[in-house]
RNA sequence: GCGUCGGUGGUGGAGUGGUCUAUCACAACAGACUGUAAAUCUGUCGCCUUCGGGCUUCGUAGGUUCGAAUCCUACCCGACGCA
């Protein structure tokens, strides 16, 4: 059995069960004897007490089955692709030393295809002085300068993404250019499960999910995210800046909008971002789909990973 | 019953004689994605289309006008006020 650079993936968009059939595609490797690790490729998983609101993964849920990548660090840091690429590309190392096969599961798509297709990014640290300083321009100036700078670049970003442009921006202050991303053959050999639900469906256990969330204490871990006595003391801005249930519970819990406000708008806002996930997902048609509430579809997934794994 | 205000596209809400299929926002749908990616950004969004354009909309029915979502009349519906 070779697993050396192989690697499974099981994405899809929020709330179809990624997680639970990680674990059971794990469980069954086990019993025809190979050993599997889980990464989560969550961008909001990587934070400490970050739990409910991400619907992270319980111990018990794990259910022996080792998971990496989970509350890596303080959600007072920002982390990002990079950071994310270089922790995962050690563990990936000391997966296939140990002889066992990984899993990346996750709803994080650029996470996802950071690692697995080797993705060379630009060595550039965020410069948060010069983005300050350029934040300050409007986006029209910002595209103006980038054209000057490097046209190629220009022409490929939309001149109203302001992030973007500052990004590309502060590449060449320090490269001279955007380098060409090259499309490197990756190192690894993969396969992607991708778990999918109708439309309707989801929509309906984004709902109830949500509700479960609130009974759970979602707003209660917001609130102690931002209390600096038990927990990490983020300001409101950086909880608004982690998106979704944590954007929309700091704006609650500062009094800027009603609860019922704060529940209709996210379910809008989880389903959109549940649509952006598809948009992604959807590029690599390579992905192996199948319809997370059969089990007959799960079996197949299971066939296909066994299949991968000969 | 009388009076006042109002009825605009899936929703909220502009527009008050021509440049109106009708600003804008939301929703809906599609898409982009080089260190914020749960982020950031774009397009479509009455109907038909051989993508040139064609056809029909602003409560309903009439009318005025070269021309009406916009003015007039009647009616219907809603809110408030007076009875």
């Amino acid at each position: 059995m070779e697993t050396k650079n192989k690697i499974i993936v099981i994405l899809g968009q929020t709330a179809t069960g990624k997680s639970d059939y990680a674990v059971e595609v794990a469980l069954y490797l086990k019993k025809i004897g190979i050993n599997a690790e889980i990464i989560s490729a969550d961008s909001r998983q990587v934070y400490k007490n970050m739990n409910i609101g991400t619907g992270k993964i319980t111990k018990k849920e794990m259910r022996g089955v080792p998971h990496h990548m989970l509350d890596v660090i303080n959600p007072k840091k920002i982390y990002t692709v990079a950071n994310y690429q270089k922790d995962v590309d050690k563990i990936l190392k000391d997966i296939y030393k140990r002889g066992t096969i990984p899993i990346i599961c996750g709803g994080t798509g650029f996470y996802i295809d950071a690692v697995v297709d080797g993705t060379i990014l630009p060595e550039v640290p965020p410069d948060e002085t010069l983005r300050k300083e350029l934040a300050k321009q409007t986006t029209e100036q910002l595209y103006k300068t980038l054209v000057k700078l490097d046209k190629n670049r220009a022409s490929a970003i939309d001149k109203n993404n302001k992030v973007r442009l500052i990004r590309a921006i502060e590449i060449v202050k320090t490269l001279g250019k955007v380098p060409q991303l090259k499309a490197p053959k990756s190192p690894f050999e993969v396969l992607k499960i991708g778990l999918a639900l109708p439309d309707e469906v989801l929509k309906n256990k984004i709902k109830i999910r949500l509700l479960a969330r609130m009974k759970k204490g979602m707003m209660k871990e917001i609130e102690s995210l931002h209390s600096p006595k038990q927990g990490f003391g983020l300001t409101w801005k950086r909880l608004e800046a982690l998106g979704l249930e944590y954007r929309y519970g700091a704006l609650c819990l500062q009094g800027k909008i009603t609860k019922e406000k704060m529940l209709e708008e996210l379910n809008t806002e989880i389903w959109h971002y549940a649509k952006r996930q598809n948009t992604w997902f959807k590029r690599d048609q390579k992905t192996v789909w199948i319809d997370s509430r059969e089990i007959h579809e799960k079996a197949r997934g299971l066939m296909k990973i066994k299949e991968f794994l000969r």
